[in-house]
DNA sequence: TATATACTTAGACAATCGTCTAAATATTGC
DNA sequence: GCAATATTTAGACGATTGTCTAAGTATATA
């Protein structure tokens, strides 16, 4: 689990955006950057930063590349913010 | 809540292990300058990022600056990240 | 097979980042 | 008040970041 590039990824606004559409299910590079201001290439640049760190995972889906959330990274991130957070202040969490 | 800050504050190696020592306990500049290997001055560069986003309090005792965690905003980190994170997938959360 | 569509890659650019050294500020104890 | 200690501020540096345009790659369809 590589937690620099989790972090680093969740640095950037437009990358949480992009997670937490992804929420809402799958989207195609295409449907996301319609979503977004900035272009395809920079929207590109973003994907890669965020399979870095294995946010996401793609599939083709005949001329376009679906993207969804990678959950289990994304438990593996709780863990990782829990961890920061001293044990009497954690959130629903106990001991 | 300066969400922007906060994971900003994340992304650096050196200031989550900060967060980490100090959640032992508070602890002097000097104190935790001893742990790493980089110069005051470039600790005191990432204290800066640290109290820009709300995560360490400081406090002045005689010729040192104590810093400890703000625990307050530790508990919203955790909602900013649940909150990235799809429902069916929390941890330790219901709903 | 050619053209259109959907993305990514390459390369450049300004802005931000993490680090450093050197100088400044604040506090304590003699 | 002066010297020592503790920390921050200023300014510089190379490295990384987010963005762009332009070119490349892959798939589908006429």
């Amino acid at each position: 689990m590589k937690q620099q590039e989790v972090f680093r990824a969740l640095a950037d606004p437009t990358r949480r955006a992009i997670l937490k559409r992804l929420q809402k299910g799958a989207l195609s590079a295409g449907g996301i950057g319609a979503l977004f201001d900035i272009t395809g290439a920079s929207l590109s640049h973003h994907f890669g930063v965020l399979k870095a760190a294995d946010l996401v995972r793609t599939e083709r889906r005949g001329r376009s590349i679906v993207y969804s959330l990678n959950t289990s990274v994304m438990e593996d991130l709780t863990r990782m913010v829990l961890d920061l957070i001293p044990a009497t202040h954690r959130h629903g969490e106990d001991q």
